[in-house]
RNA sequence: UGGGGUAUAGCCAAGUUGGUAAGGCAGCGGGUUUUGAUCCCGCCAUUCGUAGGUUCGAGUCCUGCUACCCCAGCCA
């Protein structure tokens, strides 16, 4: 569509070109480097995309690689769902996905190689010696007395820990730096600790893993990473990663750099408080549609190209950041607007009968299936005598703000023809149960004859049409901005984030839409005056299962919030 | 004075060598409209955390101050 779209700019992009232009690499390298511990969500999205759009744009590489040193936490199921995901946004990494536990061979290597000049030892500290020692963040550390063991002492150790002589705990390896560093990571980070678990990818081969600090750099510098980004918490890591870097045989040196994650308002977006929403059945799932996983956004309705598009207007910066849910909202309302068929559904329906209509009459109307692009088609809609109108679109008595159906006064039925309401009908509690009306039938496709202005349209369904739809309206999951700064998150959860609708849908949806399991294959639609509605996989053949993705911009609720 | 970072509108964010504050979201006003939608038009920072300084000229340079975020896992 906007083809003339300016490529983003932001500091990571500008300090890119900088390395370029001093011929500093050929090729541009970056990857997504996750934990497959959890599933993904909407701030890895925006990793995600800076990562592969960056790789596009430069004509370089980005890898999908899962950094899974931490078997314990750690599972297939995760890879997959994660390269899933990936795909879905649109986006193929280069070749085949990377481990890092491809490298714990070489990893093993660049340790002993460290050993061997005198910058790694063995260290049988407990793991409260190992705390005490480090000091805090205002007092230095103390060297551990395993510090000046002799390299060839440690280089025996190193191999024992390997062949699994050693107890979890018992002993790690450390890097010897700098104890008295004020950067907490230099203070003999640890770099291998023994670990007697079972590996998603490498089996019972290994006893011991590498930690974070010394996969990571190396990772990127075996597959060529020319821009290592990941977020500001790690500002500080980068000094180990560029010790690392540079005290061990690698051919090319990566550099990180750091940008500040995502926050949306109304939401939580770190993996621990995304499990407990999970597994206290706060959400249904992991794909709940009220969930910021990029499962659930898709359930949602939303589509890749509107979360791409979304990560392009947040920009990346270093600033920490609170984004507002207009801008997801927003993103998803330009695109649906332009490419989603209107239809008509009744929410909450209310019978109106057509008084002036004979019984068995059935007119088939031709609909417009968009009103601004009639390259979209039409489609049939059966007007008959009894239809179903919104509960909320009736009133006994309004005042002129009202543009709707009232008592002796005319509305317009989309699509269809005016009608006016002459009385209506209530059950002992006094609900409406029917409004009856005349319509007029000179009026399809035109304004009436003697020039009476008719301001108001609402959406219909015809009653013995019309299909029954479960229509599963969703709110924010919090009712409080910042729901991370609560004492306890799950405090602030919306109980009313899921409303459950049993409404009626228009006849032409009980043919087209194609009841499937295969969430790729999304079907959208607006329900005119209502929002942007997508079929739910729960869907069968007698009932229909639509999610609100996004309501439509409502000035109306405005008015009349403000009275 | 532990260290590392960040401050531009309600939110996100451009602003590269100092030359007189992009854009998007939200909001507000108006027009079109058989969706209170869309679309269109207009408005929305004399000021860039703050106090000084340099300069003809500072969001951009210098100094001091303030606020907020991150770091003391054998997690990533």
């Amino acid at each position: 569509m906007a083809e003339t779209a300016p490529r983003p700019t932001n500091f990571i992009r500008q300090i890119i070109d900088k390395d370029l232009a001093a011929g500093l690499h050929d090729k541009i390298a970056t990857r997504f480097p996750p934990e497959p511990n959890g599933y993904l969500h909407i701030g890895h999205a925006k990793s995600i995309c800076l990562n592969f759009d960056i790789a596009q744009d430069y004509q370089g590489m980005c890898n999908l690689r899962f950094d899974d040193t931490n078997p314990e936490k750690e599972n297939i199921d995760f890879v997959n769902s994660i390269k899933a995901d990936v795909q879905w946004l649109g986006y193929q990494w280069q070749g085949k996905e990377r481990y890092s536990s491809d490298y714990f061979d070489a990893l093993y290597g660049f340790a002993v190689e460290l050993i061997e000049k005198g910058l790694a030892y063995v260290d049988f500290s407990t793991q409260d010696e190992v705390r005490e020692m480090r000091g805090t963040l205002t007092a230095p550390g103390k060297n551990s007395p395993y510090r000046d063991t002799s390299i060839e002492e440690n280089l025996a150790h190193f191999e024992k820990m390997k062949n699994g002589e050693y107890k979890e705990g018992q002993c790690s390896l450390r890097a010897k730096i700098d104890m008295t560093s004020a950067f907490m990571c230099m203070r003999d980070p640890i770099l291998y600790r023994v670990k007697f678990a079972h590996h998603h990818q490498t089996g019972d081969k290994w006893c011991i893993y590498p930690m974070y600090d010394f996969t990571h750099c190396l990772s990127d510098a075996i597959e060529g990473i020319t821009h290592s980004l990941c977020s500001l918490e790690f500002q500080d890591n980068r000094r180990l990663y560029d010790w690392v870097v540079e005290n061990v045989s690698v051919d090319t040196i990566p550099h990180q750099y750091e940008f500040s994650r995502l926050n949306l308002e109304y939401t939580v977006l770190s993996k621990r408080k995304l499990i407990q929403l999970v597994e206290e059945s706060h959400v249904s799932g992991w794909d709940d549609p009220r969930m910021p996983t990029v499962a659930g956004i898709r359930r949602r309705g939303y589509t890749a190209s509107s979360v791409r598009e979304f990560c392009q207007r947040i920009g990346v910066t270093k600033m920490e950041n609170m984004v507002e849910m207009s801008m997801l909202e927003a993103c998803i309302r330009d695109e649906l607007n332009v490419s989603a068929p209107r239809r008509m559904a009744v929410l909450a329906p209310v019978k109106l009968i057509i008084e002036n209509m004979d019984d068995g009459h059935v007119e088939w109307l031709d609909a417009p299936n968009h009103p601004n692009n009639p390259d979209m088609g039409t489609r049939k809609v059966p007007f008959a005598k009894e239809i179903f109108i919104e509960q909320e679109d009736f009133r006994e008595a309004a005042n002129k703000k009202f543009k709707r159906l009232v008592l002796e006064k005319e509305v317009r039925l989309r699509n269809a023809y005016v009608v006016k309401a002459n009385r209506v009908e209530k059950d002992e509690a006094g609900n409406i149960t029917t409004i009856f009306c005349t319509y007029d039938a000179d009026t399809l496709g035109k304004d009436p004859a003697d020039g009476r202005k008719v301001k108001g349209v609402i959406h219909w369904v015809s009653a013995v049409h019309a299909k029954d739809a479960e229509i599963r309206l969703y709110d924010r999951l919090f009712n409080v901005p910042n729901p991370a700064g609560e004492e306890d998150f799950t405090g602030s959860i919306n109980p009313t984030s899921l409303t459950l609708m049993h409404g009626k849908v228009e006849h032409a949806l009980s043919e087209e839409v194609t009841i499937s399991s295969d969430t790729d294959a999304l079907q959208s639609y607006q329900f005119e005056r209502q929002g942007y509605f997508c079929v739910d996989k729960d869907s069968t053949t007698d009932k229909l299962v639509f999610n609100r993705t996004v309501e439509l911009r409502d000035t109306w609720a405005k008015v009349e919030q403000a009275g």
